[in-house]
DNA sequence: CAGGATATGTAGCATAGGCTATATTCGACG
DNA sequence: CGTCGAATATAGCCTATGCTACATATCCTG
């Protein structure tokens, strides 16, 4: 099949504007997606601080679903990341910088929830989606989140 | 500091009937997340393919925003599952059960922009984050979505 | 129809995030 | 105060998803 390439199809040679961004969006998203389990994880810390007192890594593992050695590894990257502290055998604890984040998450979470809610999702189809939902929640359209569930409070 | 544990804190020895629940939250959010690239991939071949009669890897690897030996090998992950097929530098197309994938993830997609847009998020940022939201939205968020919709019609 | 530009494919590397299996360390208790 | 179970850490493996560098095929054009 040779040569399909009309003049103004999205071949290589064709210069189209548009396509840069879609490929910022795509880029984008995947910023997200790595950003996710940081996330994820201050969040829960946060959490298990704040019922428990302590964050144990068993306690992040069984909470996350995951091997416990799989919890050790990510919290070994929040270390790097400059979001928790822990020294060996005595549990994990969030810096100012983990803190903050863990909040931010925690407030998004919250919106987004009732954000679904308001629209009419069942509250556990809204928990459950908002966990990977908010990860890909802008500010700009946490704005626009806010800003309606106020309009119609 | 020694001995943290009080009795009635999340610690491994008290059963917590909630914590399953928000693991198995996660375990859904991670496998959307794996799910993520294959739907992005159909659709985007599928746009291709309607648009200029042909995807080539060059122009996949373009939309998306990387480097054209990541196209190849996530094609050929396509390939195992089933969604496209290949011959050697001659395109990419899709199978049935791409087609299916990419006209599902084309809807929800959609109407995801429009719930965002809807509640009052700019258009470019519906836009965006759609991109990552969408592949959390499940059935039944998606059908909350088209009712919120049709009833403010 | 030859050669260079472009597209495609392959190889090898890195990181992230899973897992299991195997040490260690801790802490409670007889 | 020694021992044993639980918590923690480590090691090694796998897959997915990026990348760059290099090799090969295709196709357009002079």
């Amino acid at each position: 099949m040779p040569d399909k390439r009309t003049p103004g199809s999205s071949s290589s040679h064709t210069i189209m504007p548009q396509e840069p961004a879609q490929a910022d969006r795509f880029g984008r998203a995947r910023q997200a997606r790595s950003a996710t389990l940081l996330e994820d994880y201050a969040e829960l810390i946060a959490d298990l601080l704040a019922t428990g007192g302590e964050a144990r890594t068993v306690d992040v593992a069984r909470r996350m679903g995951v091997a416990h050695a799989t919890a050790v590894k990510t919290i070994g990257r929040l270390k790097r990341e400059g979001l928790v502290t822990a020294l060996p055998y005595r549990g994990v604890f969030l810096t100012e910088a983990g803190h903050a984040l863990a909040d931010r998450v925690r407030a998004r979470h919250r919106l987004v929830v009732e954000l679904l809610v308001a629209v009419g999702v069942p509250v556990e189809d809204a928990e459950a989606d908002a966990e990977g939902i908010e990860h890909h929640v802008s500010d700009g359209t946490l704005a626009a989140f806010a800003g309606f569930l106020q309009a119609r409070k």
